[in-house]
RNA sequence: GGGGGCGUAGCUCAGUUGGUUAGAGCGCCGGCCUGUCACGCCGGAGGUCGCGGGUUCGAGUCCCGUCGCUCCCGCCA
C-alpha cells in the first residue's frame, strides 16, 4: 500500500502495513475474517484486507463483550475492530507472516456483515472446478493467487504507461463501435437501432484507427485497447482481450525494435522476470520454421530439426521416396538417449496426426548403424550422413517425419514440445526472448485458392530475396516488413512497418484477390486518407494478458483476467450470453430465424 | 466442425471383475478447550454417483445419447 487510509468510522490503518514500530499504537482495522482459532478462552482471528493479514486476539478478561462476539465469527465475515498493537512474546512469533511479530489486542468489535460458508476454500491454491470458480468469481478473486495476479497486471500496465509517456507517446482512445471489415477473424456485430439492417462491429484491433492517427500527425500513439474476436477460445485466447497498441511515424524496423526492447526490458524488470539483455536475437521466419517447426519457437532446449531430404534421397524406403517425388520433405530431430517402449513410440503418431502427418519413424542409433528395421533400406553412406547431420551418438533416438513441408515442420515442432515437457528439458528459471523477422507477405490459401496476407494487408511488403524492386507477379516470393516478439515459445506481440502509399496498398489488395470496387467499398476511407500525405509509419501490438500470464507463471490467461469466459464462451457468473426479450429484438428490427428453446430460462444455468 | 481428458458429499479425490448399507481428507454443525497460527480433542449432519435412455436378477462401474468443464486440431488477417 502506498499510503495509509484516511481515518474514518471503519479503519485508520491497513492490517498488513503494521509492524513492531507500531507497538503501543491504538488502531482501527477493517476487513474479512480469514480464519478463526477459538480456544474457548482466548480467541484468535486472522484479519484480512487487501494489504495482508494480521492476527487479532480477543481476551475474555480485558474485552469480554468483543470476546463473546468473536465466538460467532466465521470465515469471510466482515468486521471492523479497534485495539492496541502489541508485541508478541518471542515464542509466539510467526515467521511465516509478515506481521508475525505483532498482533492486535482487540478492545471492540463491529460485526459488519455475515457470510455464507464459501463453496470452495479460499486459503489454498489447489485445483478447483472452473465453473465453480467463475460462478463465484468474487470469492475466487479473494484468493491470494488471484490478487497477486491482478496486482501484477496493474503494475505492468502502469510501467508501460510511464515508459511511453516519458517518450512522448500520447494515449488515445479509438472506437469500440466501428465498421465491420471481415478480413481476419470473425467480427462481433452490434445491431444499429437507428439504421435497421446495419451493424456496428467490435474492433479486432485498433489497426486502422491508429494508422489514421499517424496520417493525422500524432506521431507517437499508444493505447491499452480492448479487442474482440469471435473465434473459438484457448488457454491463451479469449473472446475479448487487451492489447498494448503502439504506432509511430517516420521510423523503420530498427527504430521500433529498439524502442520495444527498451520498453519490454523495463516491463520485465518491474515483473522481476529475468531475460537476456537486449538487443535480442532476430531469427528469420524460414529458419524458425525449419529448425523449430514453429513461427514462435521455444529455444530454451535443443532437439532442433534438420532437413534430410537430400541426404536420404534415392533410398530404398518407399515411404520417403514417394514423399520426396511428390515435392515433400524428410525432416528429423535427435531426441537424445530416450528409451521409449514400443507402445510409447506408437503413441507419438497421434501427436503428429493432429498436424496432418501420417506417422513418425523412430530410429535408434547403434554402434554399427541403426537399430531399426528401416536400416536395410538405406546405404551405409546415407546412414552415416544422417547420423552426422543429427549429431547422433549410439543410443540416441531419431524421429523422422516425411510429408509436405508445412506438415513435416509442424509435426516435428509438436514432437519437440512434447519431449521437452515429458522429459523436463527446459532448465528451471531460464527465459528466452527473440524476434522473428522476414515473414512471407502472403500465404496461399488452398481452401479458397487465393493468396492471403500472412500478417494483415496493411503490412508493408518487402522485395523477394535477392531482389531490390517490389514485384507482385509472384506474390508468394514477397517478404513483409513484419516482426513478432516471442518469449519461451509464446508470441507476446507482433507488428510491422505499414504501407503508407495508396498505390502499394491497392496492389496488396489486388494480390489478395480484392478488386478495385471491393477495396474501395471496404477500405476506401483508408485509401483516401493515404492520398492526403501519409507519413512512413509502423507499430506493434502486444497481448497484455499473455505478458502478465507468462510473468506470473500461469499457463492460461484466464488466471490474469478478472472476469474471463469459459472455453465455450460463457460467463457462469452472469449467465451471458443469454436470450433477450422480443421487445429488444423488435426495436432492432431483428427476427430470429428459428424459435430459441428456453427463451424464458433463468439467467444462469441451474445446478 | 473434429479429437483427447474429466464429471461421485460443500471442496479435492478414492471406489477392484457389474454384487450387501458408496468411502477418505478438508470444510460445515454441536460440545470442550486461555497462546494458537493447517490449533487440538469428542460427537454429528451431509449423496438425484452431471442428466436421459438402454443392457442385466443387479449399474457409480458396461452401452447409446446429451449437458458442462478442460486441453488440442481446424479457426485465430
Amino acid at each position: 500500500m502506498k499510503q495509509s487510509p484516511r481515518p474514518n468510522a471503519y479503519r485508520d490503518h491497513w492490517a498488513g502495513e503494521l509492524s513492531a514500530a507500531d507497538v503501543g499504537t491504538p488502531v482501527r482495522l477493517a476487513g474479512w475474517v480469514n480464519t478463526r482459532r477459538d480456544h474457548g478462552g482466548v480467541v484468535f482471528v486472522d484479519l484480512r484486507d487487501r494489504s495482508g493479514l494480521l492476527q487479532l486476539v480477543f481476551h475474555p478478561d480485558t474485552a469480554p463483550a468483543a470476546h463473546a462476539a468473536a465466538h460467532h465469527l466465521r470465515p469471510e465475515h466482515v468486521i471492523s475492530v479497534t485495539g492496541d498493537v502489541v508485541r508478541r512474546a518471542p515464542e509466539n512469533v510467526n515467521p511465516a507472516l509478515p506481521t508475525g511479530e505483532i498482533e492486535l489486542a482487540v478492545t471492540s468489535l463491529d460485526h459488519l456483515a455475515a457470510s455464507q460458508t464459501p463453496p470452495f476454500p479460499l486459503d489454498d491454491d489447489g485445483p478447483l472446478d472452473e465453473t465453480l470458480r467463475l460462478r463465484h468469481r468474487y470469492l475466487d478473486l479473494r484468493r491470494d493467487v488471484m490478487r497477486t495476479s491482478l496486482e501484477l497486471r496493474h503494475t505492468l500496465i502502469a510501467a508501460m504507461r510511464t515508459h511511453l509517456d516519458a517518450r512522448d507517446f500520447l494515449e488515445i482512445e479509438t472506437p469500440i463501435l466501428t465498421r465491420s471489415t471481415p478480413e481476419g477473424a470473425r467480427d462481433f456485430l452490434v445491431p444499429a437501432r437507428m439504421a435497421p439492417g446495419s451493424f456496428y462491429a467490435l474492433p479486432q484491433s485498433p489497426q486502422l484507427f491508429k494508422q489514421l492517427l499517424m496520417i493525422a500527425g500524432y506521431e507517437r500513439y499508444f493505447q491499452i485497447a480492448r479487442c474482440f474476436r469471435d473465434e473459438d477460445l484457448r488457454a491463451d485466447r479469449q473472446l475479448e482481450f487487451t492489447q498494448l497498441d503502439i504506432e509511430l511515424s517516420f521510423v523503420s524496423e530498427d527504430d521500433i525494435l529498439e524502442l520495444i526492447e527498451d520498453l519490454m526490458t523495463d516491463v520485465f524488470a518491474v515483473g522481476h522476470f529475468e531475460i537476456p539483455p537486449a538487443p535480442w536475437p532476430r531469427l528469420l521466419y524460414d529458419d524458425a520454421m525449419l529448425r523449430f517447426g514453429s513461427d514462435k519457437p521455444d529455444t530454451r532446449f535443443g532437439l532442433e530439426i534438420s532437413d534430410l531430404t537430400d541426404v536420404v534421397r534415392g533410398s530404398q524406403f518407399k515411404v520417403f521416396e514417394r514423399v520426396i517425388e511428390s515435392g515433400g520433405v524428410v525432416r528429423a530431430l535427435n531426441a537424445g538417449p530416450r528409451d521409449l517402449s514400443r507402445a510409447e513410440q506408437d503413441a507419438l503418431n497421434p501427436i503428429v496426426a493432429r498436424h496432418g502427418a501420417r506417422a513418425v519413424a523412430p530410429i535408434y542409433v547403434s554402434e554399427t548403424g541403426w537399430r531399426s528395421n528401416l536400416e536395410k533400406f538405406f546405404s551405409p553412406d546415407q546412414i552415416a550422413a544422417v547420423n552426422l547431420a543429427l549429431d547422433a551418438a549410439p543410443g540416441d533416438l531419431l524421429l523422422f517425419v516425411a510429408d509436405r513441408e508445412p506438415v513435416a515442420a509442424a509435426a516435428l515442432g509438436a514432437l519437440r514440445l512434447e519431449f521437452a515437457a515429458r522429459f523436463d528439458l527446459i532448465p528451471a528459471g531460464r527465459h528466452d526472448i527473440l524476434w522473428v523477422v522476414d515473414f512471407p507477405m502472403f500465404g496461399y490459401n488452398e481452401t479458397d485458392h487465393r493468396w492471403d496476407a500472412l500478417h494483415h494487408p496493411f503490412t508493408a511488403p518487402a522485395p523477394a530475396p535477392g531482389e531490390t524492386e517490389l514485384s507482385f507477379e509472384n506474390p508468394g516470393l514477397l517478404r513483409s516488413r513484419g516482426y513478432d516478439l516471442v518469449v519461451d515459445g509464446v508470441e507476446l506481440g507482433g507488428g510491422s512497418i505499414r504501407t503508407h502509399t495508396p498505390e502499394i496498398q491497392s496492389q496488396v489488395f489486388a494480390a489478395i484477390g480484392m478488386d478495385e470496387d471491393e477495396a474501395e467499398a471496404r477500405f476506401g476511407f483508408l485509401l483516401e486518407a493515404l492520398r492526403y500525405g501519409a507519413p512512413p509509419h509502423g507499430g506493434i501490438a502486444f497481448g497484455i494478458d499473455r505478458i502478465v500470464a507468462i510473468i506470473a507463471g500461469h499457463d492460461s490467461i484466464r488466471e490474469v483476467i478478472p472476469f474471463p469466459k469459459t472455453a465455450s464462451g460463457s460467463d457462469p457468473l452472469t449467465g451471458a450470453p443469454a436470450p433477450v426479450d422480443d421487445k429488444q429484438l423488435r426495436e432492432l428490427g431483428i427476427r430470429l430465424a428459428a424459435p430459441v428453446a428456453g427463451q424464458s430460462a433463468p439467467a444462469r444455468p441451474v445446478g
